[in-house]
DNA sequence: GAACTCTAGTGAACCGATTCAGGGTCGGGC
DNA sequence: GCCCGACCCTGAATCGGTTCACTAGAGTTC
């Protein structure tokens, strides 16, 4: 085991370890030549600076530690793309993990995190953990929360605005003068699904003549939406809707996959479709998906900013921020 | 910063910090008495044990790091869950980064790990990362490659045979009743690609009467499958081919869609198709995909396993370990 | 030339968990 | 009564990078 340690490298260049070190934090503080014997003889020893040591010192890492609910979820994956890149910025790496909505996972990635005496903690709950947070912040370990606020106001949040989400789609059905709507998604206990819905009503109460149908699905779903989607096309004409929104795109798809099958029906002639996340697969369906956009990556980057700020300043005030999703049209509801 | 020490606790426990530390590491050591004092004084004090001191002290952490191409590919999404349940199970935990395919950003994650001082290192390498990873096993630290073989055979590796899963799709097929096969993938100079390739020619070779034509696509997308489906699907009859397989199952989705929406031919009737992967999305899509399923899953534990035997006998030689991917029937080739 | 300021560099102390040589106690064997 | 082993426990030393009080020497000021 050749662990080469400050030591050796000071020895080598015939310098003290505070010159070693100061060289590797502190450059200039140091004299041009200490520097440069330093770096050579740092490259040949090929040392490599330990984290643990390093850390141990510092009392807290340069680690920030994301919880998703899924890492194979494209949204959560942009999240953590964007919080990856926001933080390596800054000179933090972050340590991803993923519950898949495992609430004992879950802890067992904090408890982790508070072994490694992590500078932050961003998550995506799926459990309860507020309790669970507030103590790791009452430690100087600030903790942020995606996609979900919380309870009482007690910790900073980055989320997007479901509600407005719904509206949105629902306007937008209603503008090219679809007039039964119908709502497929759920169960109706997520939050998400609850507030997209809410948003839906909004707008489909505001317009005269404007109807909202509601079909609950047992979960977010290709299948499901399939399912949903042959309901539909079995109706006689004059029961069906004229227009859909999907609770997210995997039902969008699966609802479209439903619809196309019945060579009666056309999509978006008789019945327009538009779902909710825009992934990858919403462009490139068989006929493109309308989508609700939400901004993934900028909600990365701006937990890690949330994040940085609050343990820069401990005492700061948590903060909720709610971006905007973005509408975007193509030919499933054109 | 309350920072609880091993000497907080033994303090309050009225015990030395030896007693402490083998309370947490060895508890059969301890009287009962003893073990008993000691986690009521944790559990009071709310003791949690630094990682960084315990790492320095060990030498090396019990950090897995692994680093694949892309997150959000549901293979690799796999292959991580596998890891990181097998090393779980072992008592260590998995650093998962996404190189996205950048060389860069493959690298810096190589050196947060040796920094890191982790325990050992998965890789799907995108670069050319062997020189790298032979300096890191010189230091004790394993290497192992996922989804590729070391080029000299001094490093471990976990792979599924695109050769044989090549063959497979392709002499079902045949099996089936078809002759003219048409090969849809690219770019060639992809190693997967190129294997698949040689196993469905391999295939063809073997029966009289089989014909063998290659499409080549820019990447491996829906929207380039599409493509490719919409120039087989605008030839006259007598060109066309009877079967198709696709490289993976993002191209074989947009192939199922362009030949879908020419009404007069049919899925599979007119021709058969037969993706790769085996995503989620290849059993819900309109006409459900055949495809080769490789034992993702498996792969991560598998990668893990090497890894930790290395770890432990330094000087065991570089294994290779080839998994058979499966023939999974579907309606699009039944 | 005494007093002062700068700059560059030194090295012991420190972070906190683990290890290990050493010591105390008790019961059993002879 | 003495020795031995088993059992339990102690606390100083250790891992390696950073910090900080301190020294040495060069340059400035009055």
């Amino acid at each position: 085991m050749s662990t080469t340690s400050v030591r050796d490298v000071a020895r080598h260049a015939g310098v003290s370890v505070g010159t070693v070190s100061n060289v590797l934090n502190r450059p200039d503080r140091v004299s041009p030549d200490a520097v440069d014997r330093v770096q050579r003889a740092i490259e040949e020893l090929g040392y490599v600076r330990n984290d643990a040591a390093r850390q141990l010192r510092a009392g807290r890492s340069t680690t920030i530690g994301l919880v998703v609910l899924d890492v194979s979820n494209p949204f959560f994956a942009e999240v953590a793309r964007g919080a990856q890149e926001e933080a390596a910025a800054h000179g933090f790496t972050v340590l991803l993990g993923s519950s898949d909505e495992d609430a004992e996972r879950e802890l067992s990635y904090l408890d982790l995190f508070e072994k490694q005496r992590v500078h932050g903690v961003l998550i995506s709950p799926n459990g309860d953990v507020d309790e669970r947070l507030r103590r790791l912040r009452s430690r100087g370990t600030p903790a942020v929360l995606v996609d979900r606020r919380s309870e009482d106001g007690s910790l900073s949040s980055v989320a997007v605005d479901d509600v407005a989400g719904g509206r949105l789609a629902v306007e937008h059905l209603l503008e090219s003068g679809r007039r039964r709507i119908a709502f497929v998604g759920g169960p109706a206990g997520v939050r998400q699904v609850a507030d997209r819905l809410l948003g839906a009503r909004a707008a489909a109460d505001g317009v005269d003549g404007a109807g909202l149908e509601v079909l609950e699905t047992a979960s977010l779903t290709v299948l499901e939406g399939r399912r949903a989607g042959e309901e539909i096309a079995a109706r006689p004409a004059e029961d069906r809707p004229d227009a859909v929104f999907a609770a997210n795109d995997l039902v969008a798809v699966g609802l479209l996959q439903a619809l196309v099958m019945q060579r009666s029906l056309r999509v978006p002639r008789d019945i327009a479709l538009i779902g909710y996340d825009d992934i990858d697969f919403a462009s490139t369906a068989v006929v493109p998906l309308s989508s609700i956009r939400q901004p993934s990556r900028l909600i990365g980057e701006t937990a890690v900013q949330l994040l940085l700020g609050e343990a820069g300043d401990p005492g700061k005030p948590p903060q909720d921020v709610v971006f905007q999703p973005e509408l975007v049209v193509r030919a499933s509801s054109a």
